[in-house]
DNA sequence: TGATGACTGACGACCGTTCGTTAGCTGGAG
DNA sequence: CTCCAGCTAACGAACGGTCGTCAGTCATCA
């Protein structure tokens, strides 16, 4: 599968260099071919970004929505917690979750429309997910709260912050002191009395 | 001052394009000149980076550490909290913090080393700051903690969180509900009980 | 035979950069 | 007052490259 092949390649240069600092030549090269024979099999380098963009976004719902369909629903803590180790996971794992991130937060000019568009439809999808679920628990008096819309918001910040984290902060352990320092304040803010 | 003409112009593309998206000669035009006059003011593109970076960095560093300072310490509620509208304002006000979380996050390749100098260096100064804010906080038992380290990571998280919601949350009510969320959740989790 | 996959060659456009050259202004010297 | 030297700011032309893209060719294999 020599298209597989091709859409690696660009996935990691997207994500080293951004959309406008990748170039087709040293795409090509990574899975040794000339830059015009990706016209084989794209249309050009918008279509491949593309596609590159629907794949790492569906791999990245697929692996929230599996997660948050398997959580029991009787420790949130652990439900929670494991959730953001998920995401550390798929962060480390492969490069997809660090393309999306990058292309959601600062996409290429001429695309901002196609990308807002895919960022909202798993956005949404995944907030509304989560909200059923502080849903339950508030209801089973598992968390403290009125409506399930300020945990879920505040966890997905947390999200946020933890992605931004492995970003730019090399040291393992220092992610790991936020990581714990974020989830100390955010539990307690969320537990009963 | 032509020179910060050409600063201004060059902020202005490196943020919307990146360092590899933005081109000399749209900076030049910006300030209606060819892209050939701007080396009578710099020695090349990654000097007029680096140059905007710095300012970028001072602009920032000078704004926080005022805030900082002013602080009354009394309520540290209010003083929090003011903390993550000045980072709004800055933020919405001019485009320089734009331009450094942008580049903090996804800086050009082959100026990691020297983006990421200064990204820590702005960075221990404003956490030691916090800390020790927090510290006297805990001291007068104005909040919960143990250790000033926890409340503030979880806080510089929630700054975190805060920016990244700007870069693309067009809806200006969105933002505020993410934030008054995050802030509800966070000041319950570090408040005495 | 026909289709597929990769190739070579070439295209125009733009990149960052350098060079030498114009104007326009300024300040003394004659 | 005039004239010329020296400075500044911006310029056009051109450099070697790389960009994304298109067209045509050739070998492989069903």
């Amino acid at each position: 599968m020599k298209i597989n092949e091709i859409k690696d390649a660009a996935l990691k240069y997207f994500t080293m260099h951004g959309y406008e600092g990748a170039s087709l030549s040293q795409i090509a090269e990574e899975v040794g071919m000339k830059k015009q024979s990706l016209y084989a099999y794209f249309k050009g380098k918008d279509d491949l970004f593309l596609q590159v963009l629907r794949d790492a976004k569906e791999a990245e719902l697929a692996s929230k929505i599996q997660y948050l369909n398997r959580m029991d629903s009787v420790d949130p803590g652990k439900d929670l917690y494991g959730f953001l180790r998920l995401v550390i996971d798929l962060f480390q794992k492969d490069e997809q979750l660090k393309f999306w991130l990058r292309m959601s937060f600062f996409p290429p000019v001429h695309l901002t429309q196609a990308v807002g568009k895919e960022v909202v439809e798993i956005d949404t999808e995944v907030q509304a997910m989560l909200e059923r679920k502080f849903d339950d628990w508030i209801g089973a008096k598992a968390i403290y709260g009125n409506t399930p819309k300020t945990p879920t918001l505040a966890f997905l910040g947390i999200v946020d912050t933890i992605m931004i984290s492995l970003v730019y902060e090399n040291d393992e352990t220092r992610l790991q002191e936020k990581l714990d320092a974020c989830w100390a304040v955010f539990w307690r803010g969320i537990s009963q009395p």
